[in-house]
DNA sequence: TGGCATTAGTTTCATTTGAAACTAATCTGC
DNA sequence: GCAGATTAGTTTCAAATGAAACTAATGCCA
C-alpha cells in the first residue's frame, strides 16, 4: 500500500511522465512519420504540406491567411510558398486591389497532389486513432479542445517580453537574450 | 439532419481537426513557453533542462545513458552537456573501468538549479490539466500511453529506410534526398 | 596476439528556423 | 495631399539541428 508522503517530501518530476515532454517526444514521433511519408513520396515538407492543405481546403488566399490558418509564422509560410512556386504546386497573382498582397491558389498540378495526399493523411490519423474506441476519441476531442485553449490563453498572456525591443544595431545584447528566444518549431 | 455522403463524396481534410497538425501547434505552444521559462529565469535551454532532469532524477550516468532517457539524439545530448559543463552545472569524470565513457553528475551548483526548476515545472504541468477532472486525466493517461504505444511501433517499421547508405563523399544524392530528411525537432 | 566489428562521444556540414531588419504598398489623421 | 504609422511579404543573420563522418577505446574470436 501506498504511504502517505512525508510533510517535507519534495515533489518528484520523472521526466517520462511529464506531460510537456510525453507530448513533445509522441508529437515529434508522429510528425517524423508524416513527413518522411510526405518527403519520400511527394518531395514535400511539413510546412509546404500545410500551406497546401489550407489553400486545397479553402481555396485561394494571400500569404497572410496561410499563416493564420496554419499557425506558422510568416517567415515560413513565405519560404513555403517560394518552393511550392518553384515546383509549380501553385501560382502567384498579385491583388490588383492591394498591391502589397499576393493571393494563392494551387496549380492542377498542385491540385491532384493535394488530392493525392488527402486520403494517405486521413489514413494515418485513423491508424493513430484505431486503438481507441469511440467514447476515448470523443473525450481525446474534449480534454484537447481544452488544454489547447488553456496553452493559448497562457501562451497570450506571456506575450509581453517582446514589446520593448531595442533596434538590430543596438550594440549589446545580453548573453542570456541573444541565445536563441526561438523555441517550438517541430519543423511539423 | 445530416445526410448520407454520396458515394463519391471525398473525404475532406480541414487542417484545424486533424490530428497530428493539433497535437504539434498544441505541443508547440506548451514547449514554447516552458523554453521561455526556462531560458528566462536560468538560462538553459530544453536540451540542458532534459539532461539535468534525468541526471537529478536518477544520478549520475554516461552521456549514451541521458540520450535514452531524454529520448534525444547523441549529438544534443552532447551538446548540452558541453553547456552545462561550461556553465558549471554538470561534472564529468572518466570511467575507470571503460575509457569511453564519461560519468556525468550534476555539481552542486546544478542539483541547485534543479532543485529550484522542478516545482515550476510541476506547477506548469498542474496548470495544464487544472481544467480536466479526475476522470478525464485518468483517461488523459491511458489515451496518451496507447498513442505513444503506437507512434512507437510505426516509428519503429519506418527504420529501414536508412539502411542502405552511401558514403558521405560518394558524390549524388537525389535533390530529394538531399533536402533534409531531418523532421520533428520542436526544441521542446 | 592481432585484426575487425562495435560502442561512446565529438565534429562537420548542409539545412532549417525565426527574430529583427528590410522593402514596398496602403491607410490615417490632419 | 502628404507625413507617419501599419501591413504584406522577403531577406538577413545567428543559432539549432541531425545525418554522416570521425576519433578513440573495447569486445570478440580465431
Amino acid at each position: 500500500m501506498k504511504l502517505m508522503p512525508s510533510p517535507t517530501a519534495a515533489p518528484e518530476l520523472v521526466l517520462e511522465r511529464f506531460l510537456p515532454y510525453r507530448l513533445s517526444v509522441l508529437t515529434n514521433r508522429i510528425s517524423g512519420q508524416i513527413a518522411r511519408l510526405y518527403e519520400r513520396r511527394f518531395d514535400l515538407t511539413i510546412p509546404e504540406w500545410r500551406t497546401m492543405a489550407v489553400l486545397g481546403r479553402f481555396g485561394p488566399m494571400s500569404a497572410n491567411e496561410v499563416a493564420e490558418r496554419t499557425r506558422m509564422d510568416k517567415v515560413r509560410v513565405s519560404r513555403a510558398i517560394a518552393r511550392l512556386a518553384r515546383k509549380k504546386r501553385l501560382m502567384r497573382r498579385p491583388d490588383s486591389d492591394d498591391g502589397r498582397r499576393v493571393v494563392l491558389s494551387l496549380t492542377p498540378e498542385g491540385r491532384a497532389v493535394f488530392e493525392e495526399i488527402v486520403p494517405l493523411a486521413l489514413g494515418v490519423e485513423a491508424r493513430l486513432l484505431a486503438p481507441l474506441s469511440a467514447a476515448e476519441r470523443a473525450l481525446l476531442e474534449r480534454i484537447l479542445a481544452r488544454l489547447e485553449e488553456c496553452a493559448a490563453a497562457n501562451f497570450a498572456g506571456s506575450e509581453d517580453a517582446a514589446s520593448q525591443r531595442p533596434p538590430r544595431g543596438g550594440a549589446q545584447r545580453s548573453s542570456v537574450s541573444r541565445r536563441r528566444a526561438g523555441i517550438g518549431s517541430s519543423r511539423t
